[in-house]
RNA sequence: GGGGGAAUUCCCGAGUGGCCAAAGGGGACAGACUGUAAAUCUGCUGUCAAUGACUUCGGUGGUUCGAAUCCACCUUCCCCCA
């Protein structure tokens, strides 16, 4: 399932094996909330752009096709045509993110939906069911991302309940996936640690849950109010506390900085919306630093994005182009710019692979954490 | 030829005596964005030696302590009647 073929310092290379394929690692996992890659990108884009492995949300695709129907339609792989590997999130980010919209007991979350105002109910139990009629090939376990700063007693309540909710997903994920028609058989659970910026409440949960012997284990909870510095701290915490031989996910992180500097620090897998998002809004990043393509001062530059990258857009199109595209509003600049920007950070990881490979990893970081972070 | 209406800061447009450097849009310029309620949100947009000063509301002159706002004339544009 995971093996490591090299390390360098934390620093890991590695396979990961599941049903739609092999996932070289360390991963940048493209992020498609509702089976589709904001800015209009399909599947075969996907492949394209150098994707591994594609994220979705069970909680937006409970809501909207509903899960049932992407089961009866073949599962996801089938309905967005990608035969690829796929990560699904449980829902647990939505406790943080619809704060405004929830309410949080021991059973579970009830949420008014975010599109009509509709009350759901959704606990361990339920999330893994949605995820294995979507049939995912990962599938998270329903936690409370926390948001930081929080209280000390109020994120070791939580963390401690996340667990709880870990052991009921394990069991509900068990006997679904022995169920003679389930979507996806060979389908894993991950587990998620907890405990906010409070090191000893993230170590002491990560040894509950190593305990639980899953295929994989995320950190999730950063990235969501603490700086970068404690965010690097936390990873550093906790990481010797996650089993060696499972792939380890860093949930939602982050800048390219911040995808070096966590495989620096034993991270294997990572996502973000970052990448899709900054390119809709025309941030785009290039190996000096991040651009915006909106700036005056592109209107006539007939350089690529970035001379390096070899990306469907820039093997084509000029700044000015898109420069022009982004303040005309034609929707096509956002795609090449999203495409572009996927490129990019599949095209990053590519690069942390090879420079393990080579045993380069140590320069690498030198000469590129801090250039990956700039703005030009 | 006769009658009526209008000219506001880059654009549209509010404002009809002091609370007006002038609402609100748009555009321009810039910023944010980290398991996606985000093709979204924020800032800024007369000048300067700048908690104040100066210039500005088609032009010129006037009334007034005070004028984008009132008066006179001029210029330009629009509408209606011939």
């Amino acid at each position: 399932m995971f093996r490591l073929t090299k390390t360098c310092g934390r620093a890991r290379r590695g396979e990961f094996t599941c049903a739609h394929g092999m996932v070289q690692t360390p991963v940048f996992m493209n992020v498609g909330t509702q089976g589709a890659i904001k800015g209009a990108l399909s599947a075969e884009d996907l492949a394209e752009i150098g994707c591994q492995v594609e994220l979705s949300n069970t909680y937006h695709l409970h809501l909207r096709p509903g899960d049932e129907l992407v089961r009866d339609l073949g599962g996801l792989h089938r309905f967005m045509t990608w035969d690829g590997p796929i990560l699904t999130d449980s829902g647990g980010f939505q406790v943080f993110s619809l704060a405004g919209l929830r309410k949080i007991k021991e059973e579970g979350v009830t949420f008014a939906s975010h599109l009509d105002g509709h009350r759901i109910f959704m606990g361990p139990e339920e999330s893994m069911r949605i995820q294995a009629n979507l049939g995912s090939d990962i599938a998270m376990a329903f936690d409370e991302c926390v948001e930081n700063p929080s209280p000390y007693d109020y994120v070791r309540a939580s963390a401690a309940r996340t667990a709880r909710w870990l052991a009921r997903c394990k069991a509900e994920h068990d006997r679904l996936c022995a169920q003679e028609d389930t979507v996806n058989p060979a389908q894993m659970l991950w587990g998620i640690n907890q405990g906010g910026t409070y090191e000893d409440l993230r170590i002491e949960n990560m040894k509950t849950i190593a305990g639980l012997d899953l295929p994989g284990y995320a950190i999730g909870g950063l990235a969501v109010g603490e700086s970068t510095e404690a965010m690097y701290k936390i990873i550093e915490a906790v990481e010797p506390y996650m089993p060696k031989d499972r792939p380890r996910y860093l949930m939602g992180v982050g800048t390219p900085s911040n995808i070096l500097e966590g495989v620096a620090r034993g991270i294997d897998f990572f996502d973000c919306v970052m990448p899709a998002r900054n390119a809709r809004h025309g941030r785009l990043f290039t190996w000096e630093g991040a651009i915006n393509i909106k700036n005056a001062k592109y209107e006539r530059d007939e350089s690529p994005i970035d001379p390096r990258c070899g990306c469907p857009t820039c093997r084509r199109f000029s700044r000015a182009y898109l420069h022009h595209l982004f303040k005309a509003e034609e929707m096509l600049g956002m795609r090449l710019a999203v495409l572009h920007n996927l490129y990019f950070y599949n095209e990053l990881t590519a690069r942390i692979r090879t420079a393990l490979e080579v045993g380069d990893f140590a320069a690498f970081r030198a000469e590129y954490s801090e250039k990956l972070a700039r703005k030009i």
